[in-house]
DNA sequence: TGTTGTAAAGTGTATTTTGCAACTAACTTA
DNA sequence: TAAGTTAGTTGCAAAATACACTTTACAACA
């Protein structure tokens, strides 16, 4: 904490938030073309500044800028970590605190059309970010990948209710896994009852309706011995 | 990132450092006494203005703070979380980026007397802090129990030679945990090959001298199953 | 209406990992 | 040289996990 009187350096202070989705059994990002310079006309991670007088904090501001940028509300956020440095942004010294978001893809089916300014681009062909957004968004992959293997995060990727089939290609999708076992997966899933049943049965595809589940939201981080 | 103009607002950027050891067998964390208000001569984490001149980033900042306020360089240190908002500091909105460094005592000997307002606390014993610090502390702790028990993170609270007994014992206060089986913590770390011998024993105590280890700096983080 | 295709859900078991306890080794002190 | 202390190892039972296979439930269609 500030021991000498508070310097008069001006600086950057933004919020950005890598938004996730799944799209084709690929992990995407939502991406928003910049109209304003620098790298205006360019894809850039949603974001904007920081309003000290009407953010509460930084995770305000994330939830801010994704509301007025997408028009939607509600969506999972957590802080990734925070960037800083003189050179990335042109502007000056600048510090961006980022966030990760995810999201079911069918929430952002309204913004995507023609007239909106999202788009969403497969993680692995994102390249060329402006600003360090490439860097930011390889952190919050590297999150999603590390941390979803012991909670619940994946399964912020899909809708509210969802098959333990869907359930289980979510994670290997986050996780970048070609292939979980699928009586390990439920297993674990009883055991730290992550999850629970709900009414109703999905047909959809051609064979055994399957149980409806959806998370028991009192959990989200579970342990591993060392 | 930004779209519109910079807002005018001038926000207090800082860094804090939340510099943990082991005293006596209990984690402790370094406090410093603050000269200046708010909250002068109160205990307070280890922090700074982040200098937009002269501060490569925030990481710059945690690390050039440490070094002025202990006089020592070379502490482990990473990025833990950022803390913002309007409350937390007297003065205004504020934005502090917080690190968790990690120390062993030893090096701590000469920073700690009666001259050097570097004093250190058991982490359980810290109460009201000032600022959110308690908050940021309570975080510091809460990641090195979680990611300790998946990473070499405990290892930086010893000396860079040590024996398993002393790593064990270190990995126990770090993670909280009353005791870890011995032949499994060792299975372990052969697996995982995280360690490598080097020349030279360690008599101390009254029995059976120990082997002295190092860390394999390649490995920092290893995986678990679902 | 019975046969086939498909996906969900459950079962059995071999293998791996872990936890516990005892044991051997090396050194100090008296 | 006997007793005390800490380091390091080993064997085995119990638990957790991965893999293959079986059963259940539904749709489509001859």
């Amino acid at each position: 904490m500030p021991q000498t009187v508070h310097p008069d350096h001006k600086q950057i202070v933004t919020a950005d938030v890598v938004l996730l989705t799944v799209v084709e059994g690929r992990l995407a990002v939502g991406l928003l073309t910049r109209e304003n310079e620098p790298f205006a006309g360019r894809g850039a991670l949603i974001g904007g500044y920081v309003h000290a007088d009407k953010d509460r904090d930084t995770d305000a501001t994330a939830a801010r800028v994704l509301r007025d940028k997408t028009g939607l509300e509600g969506f999972f956020i957590e802080q990734l970590a925070t960037f800083s440095g003189p050179k990335r942004d042109p502007r000056g010294w600048s510090i961006s605190v980022a966030y990760l978001a995810l999201t079911p893809l069918q929430r952002l089916t309204n913004v995507l059309g023609e007239a909106s300014r999202v788009s969403l681009v497969p993680v692995d062909q994102a390249r060329d970010l402006p600003f360090d957004h490439g860097e930011i968004l390889a952190a919050a992959v590297g999150r999603l990948r590390s941390k979803g293997a012991y909670s619940t995060l994946p399964a912020r990727l899909l809708p509210e209710v969802f098959t333990l089939t869907e359930l289980q290609a979510t994670y290997q999708i986050a996780l970048g896994v070609p292939r979980i076992d699928k009586s390990s997966f439920r297993r674990k899933l009883n055991e730290l009852a992550l999850i629970e049943p709900v009414e109703g049965l999905r047909a959809e595809t051609g064979g055994r309706q399957a149980q409806l589940y959806r998370l028991r939201q009192e959990i989200s981080v579970f342990e591993r011995r060392l």
